[in-house]
DNA sequence: ACATTGATTCAACAAAAGTTGAAATGAAGT
DNA sequence: ACTTCATTTCAACTTTTGTTGAATCAATGT
C-alpha cells in the first residue's frame, strides 16, 4: 500500500469506509474544537427514529395537491366528494394522497354515515402554521 | 343519456370531468353554507405559485439524510469535507443531497480556499425549528 | 505548466412515488 | 338479500427521485 499524504477526501470515499484524517481551513477547525470537536457533532443530530418521522411529515407536505387539501380541511371538516368536487381528481388518486396525508399523522377520517369526514389533527394544524 | 337519481360520486369522475351536484351530510352541508358555500372554499387556498414553493421546501426537508445535514451546520458553517467524514457518503451523493437543500433556499455554500463552505440560511433556520 | 486536493457533474441504472381503471368494501335504504 | 352510493384497494404502469462510479471543474502549491 503506498503511503499518501493526509488528505480529507482524495479518493471518493463508499458510504462505509472508515473516516480519514484530514486538513480542514483554519476558521472551521477553530469552530469546530470551541463546540467539542468532530465527537460533539453527533449530538446535533437527533435519533434515526426522531429523522424518518420528521422527514415523513415533510413529505406529506411536499406536494401542491396535499397541501390544497389541507387548506381545504383547515378551517371545517369535509367529505371526499366535496374535496373532490373541488379538486377534481379521480377517486382513487385522491384515496391516495388523502392516506399519505393521514399516515403522515396529518389528517384524520371519521366515518357518518355513508361518508368518511376528513379534517386536520392537532399535528396537522401546527404544521399548516 | 340516463337520468341519474343526483348523487355525489356515482362514477369515479376523470380529473376534468364537470362537476356534479351532491347529497351531503346534514351536518357539513350547514357548516359549508356557513362558510360562504362551495364557491368560498377557492379562497382558503394559497396561489400555485405559493403552494409550488412551499412544497420545494418541504420537499427538501423529506428525506432524514438531508436533515442530517441542516442539523449538522445548524450552529456551525461546515465544508463538504467535515460533513462527509460524519455522514460517510460518497462525494457525488453528498453533492446531490447538498444541492436539493440549496435549491430548496435552505442552505447557501461558499468557496473559502479550496473548500466550500456550507451554511443554513434564514429559510433554513426557520424551517428546522 | 503540472500535480494535488476538494467538490461537482454526468450518464446509466435502481428504487420509490404517483397514476390509472377495474374491482372490492362498507354503510344505508328498499 | 339486493341495490345504490361513497370511498378504498389492487395490480399494472409511468414518472420522479436517488445512487453509483467515472469524468470534470476549480483552487492551491510546486
Amino acid at each position: 500500500m503506498v503511503h499518501r499524504k493526509k488528505s480529507c477526501c482524495g479518493t471518493q470515499p463508499k458510504d462505509t469506509l472508515p473516516a480519514k484524517e484530514m486538513d480542514l481551513p483554519e476558521q472551521i477547525q477553530k469552530e469546530l474544537e470551541e463546540c467539542g470537536g468532530f465527537e460533539a457533532l453527533s449530538d446535533r443530530i437527533p435519533s434515526n427514529e426522531e429523522l424518518e418521522a420528521k422527514s415523513r411529515v415533510h413529505h406529506a407536505l411536499a406536494d401542491p395537491l396535499r397541501l390544497t387539501i389541507l387548506y381545504l380541511i383547515k378551517d371545517q371538516p369535509l367529505c371526499v366528494c366535496v374535496i373532490n368536487r373541488f379538486t377534481r381528481l379521480s377517486g382513487s388518486k385522491l384515496s391516495y394522497h388523502l392516506n399519505i396525508l393521514k399516515e403522515g399523522g396529518l389528517i384524520k377520517g371519521e366515518y357518518h354515515g355513508n361518508w368518511i369526514i376528513y379534517s386536520l389533527t392537532d399535528t396537522g394544524r401546527e404544521y399548516l402554521r
